[in-house]
RNA sequence: GCCGACGUAGCUCAGUGGUAGAGCAACUGAUUCGUAAUCAGUAGGUCGUCAGUUCAAUCCUGACCGUCGGCACCA
């Protein structure tokens, strides 16, 4: 006898154990066709289930998010259908839905090329206008094992093997069409809709292996309806519009030859953003107590094997050699090590901590060439490095201030959201479990005292400690590490730093590793897609052009450039024979944020017509005016204070 | 590094087994014009590199380099 509470509180009896779907029809026709999946207890289960007991029960429609994860997956059990349909002998391992859409991996020896998603899409449509419903079945383990061995499924085979010994094995069938599966289910193959299509195809390992096989995987993207689709196949353009590469191309920002892979060329206005970040955190360092030092580019080998890195990061380091002498040098991949150099000239003592020393290091890297991308991921960059040595007790503390420091700066630059991982021991690291458990604690601890909400990133910690990573999202929707904040007990240890403490014996401190920006390179990729190129005018590496509407103007223009830089800006002149509609479109087109039209009358009245980016308003206003109005405008946000805007 | 796609003028792209085209940009000339494209002309390419097939290769084949999308990696 269940009785079954619905979500607004009303309870319905039952005299049988009834179905999701008897259920559903019992309330009425219309959700009976709307309701696609049951929330049993809160738990999402087929709505073929039959509940036998009191619950309660909510019904999923189209319109609810967890519908849309179902849709993308059931998409990818239909994607794994057509495509055994029409490749015969090819594989099925895992399909996921996935942020946007889903994914299918197959083992098939040809890959596949977005030259069959036509065929596979067409395909897709076939089954589901057939709309079979989705069966659940649950079989035995070891038939299961059986089951897909004898229809040459080893992998799925394998899957069932390493599942949990508790764990129920349940298969889905879709007409003829059977696959391993946790389900929930859609229920039939028509509820997935026709919003889908095909994206790209990939190589991915066999679990994320890369010793295992390289499987082919199928992305696909999925929504509710055709609209929908639609607009994020909109969006999607749009994110490539925004593209760093895209931009830093057409703005004349930098460039990446071949002769030169992994490594910027900064072109005059990119190293015009790049120095106004750089100024700007160097103000910023100066305020919170650090001291700036620079450190050499090539160290002797033998300082890396001190620290440790020539056995942990060898591979990813670029090695130097000298023909006359009988040295192996290194560029250094991290600034760490020098920076405790630095540490141990002369006797510290504790009076001297917590020592904050900063510096915009340039450091080397041989990504693997895979990895790279853009100037998000290069091999030569520069970090807004530190390292605070400082004693166990000032370490919340630290990563209290550290913390505010980053946020206030992410937010000057115009990122008020970003993530937090906590990236605890890897396998692969220096320094034994009580350091660890030390370390770790004392972050955790400093997280909670700053407030800091963070999310478990398993492993992924430096090898010398764990690490918050502050992580934010270029223009695609990837995620990139930016900030970060590492404990350290191991490298002090290593290079024998110590400080003279209050009891007159000697004492380890304690490392953070610090960066706010992260490398400069990726910081500006993302800022770069961030503004699509459209920076605020602290930021505008031209700030100003004056354009001139008619030759005998010129003069004027260049006595208003000349007044504006003067005072700090970055203008151009466009004295060129074009009309001044001409000029207008060529530099906002350039994403410039001031123009200044100047003709006859300015000339003769001593003023500037002001259009700002985006707006096609035009103010008059005059020269001085304008100068005291737009510096004070163009002001950093971390002067604005003091300069009483 | 692995899988796949791609590489033609400064940029965006078209094209063909008989050594290449467009638009924009550049340059020259004319035009002096009031807020998102004035007109005309000129110039510009070892078709990523190296091999192979062919009477002939930018086109077909292979290797390499690079880029792009994923995967793996990211101290």
């Amino acid at each position: 006898m269940p009785a079954i509470t619905l979500p607004d509180g009303s309870v319905r009896m039952f005299d049988a154990p009834v179905t999701g779907t008897e259920i559903a029809a019992a309330i009425g026709p219309g959700l009976a066709r709307a309701a696609l999946v049951m929330k049993l207890d809160g738990r999402l289960v087929d709505m073929a289930t039959t509940v036998a007991g009191d619950a309660s029960i909510a019904f999923v429609t189209r319109r609810d998010e967890d519908a849309l994860e179902m849709i993308r997956h059931d998409a990818a059990h239909v994607m794994a259908e057509a495509v055994q349909a029409l490749f015969p002998g090819t594989q099925v391992t895992i399909g996921p839905s996935i942020e946007h859409g889903f994914y299918y991996d197959f083992a098939r020896n040809e890959p596949f090329t977005p030259e069959d998603f036509p065929k596979i899409e067409a395909k897709m449509r076939e089954i589901v206008a057939r709309n079979t419903p989705f069966l659940r079945q649950v079989m035995d383990r070891d038939a299961a094992i059986s089951f897909f061995q004898a229809k040459g499924e080893k992998y799925k085979a394998e899957l069932i093997q390493d599942l949990p010994r508790a764990d129920e094995i349940s298969l889905y069938t879709q007409g003829e069409w059977v696959d391993l599966c946790r389900g929930p289910h859609l229920r039939s193959t028509g509820d997935v809709g026709t919003a889908f299509k095909l994206m790209k195809v990939a190589g991915a390992y066999w679990r994320g292996d890369h010793r295992n096989t390289m499987l082919s995987r199928i992305y696909g993207t999925a929504w509710r309806d055709q609209k929908a689709l639609d607009a994020y196949l909109h969006m999607l353009e749009e994110a490539e519009r925004r593209d760093h590469r895209r931009i830093g191309k057409d703005m004349g920002l930098f460039h990446i030859q071949e002769e030169a892979v992994g490594s910027v060329f900064w072109h005059p206005k990119g190293w015009k953003l790049y120095r106004t970040a750089e100024a700007y955190m160097r103000r910023r360092l100066e305020a919170s107590g650090y001291v700036e030092v620079k450190t050499p580019q090539l160290v002797d080998r033998a300082l890396w094997e001190a620290s440790g890195h020539w056995e942990k990061f060898r591979e990813h380091m670029f090695i130097a050699q000298v023909e006359d002498e009988d040295k192996t040098l290194a560029l250094k991949p991290m600034n760490c090590p020098c920076h405790v150099q630095i540490f141990r000239q002369g006797l510290r003592s504790y009076r001297e901590l917590p020592l904050r020393m900063a510096e915009f290091g340039a450091c080397h890297r041989y990504e693997p060439s895979g990895a790279l991308h853009g100037i998000m991921r290069v091999r030569a960059f520069t970090q807004d490095d530190a390292h605070i040595f400082c004693t166990e007790a000032q370490i919340a503390d630290e990563t209290v201030k550290f913390v505010e420091l980053l946020s206030a700066t992410y937010r000057d630059f115009g990122f008020a959201e970003f993530r937090v991982k906590f990236s605890d021991r890897p396998a692969m690291r220096a320094g034994d479990d009580v350091t660890w458990d030390r370390a770790e604690g004392a972050l955790k601890e400093a997280c909670a005292t700053a407030g800091v909400d963070y999310v478990i990133n398993p492993g992924e910690g430096a090898f010398y400690g764990p690490k918050l990573e502050f992580v934010l999202r270029d223009a695609i929707g990837r995620d990139w590490q930016c900030g970060t904040l590492q404990v350290d007990f191991v490298l002090p240890e290593r290079l024998d730093a110590e400080y003279v403490g209050e009891d007159g014996a000697r004492h380890r401190p304690v490392m953070l590793h610090r960066a706010i920006l992260g490398s400069f390179e990726r910081f500006l990729g993302i800022l770069i897609e961030q503004y699509a190129g459209r920076f605020p005018l602290w930021l505008a590496p031209v700030q100003m052009v004056v354009a001139s509407i008619v030759s005998d103007a010129n003069d004027y223009a260049e006595h208003v450039a000349r007044t504006f830089r003067a005072a700090g800006l970055e203008v151009r002149v466009d004295g060129t024979n074009q009309k001044i509609n001409a000029k207008v479109r060529e530099h906002s087109l350039a994403h410039v944020p001031l123009i200044a039209v100047v003709g006859r009358k300015e000339a003769e009245q001593n003023t500037i017509a002001l259009r700002r980016l985006g707006g096609d308003a035009q103010e008059l206003l005059p020269l001085a005016a304008a100068v005291t109005m737009l510096i004070r405008e163009a002001t950093p946000p971390d002067l604005r204070a003091a300069a009483g805007g």
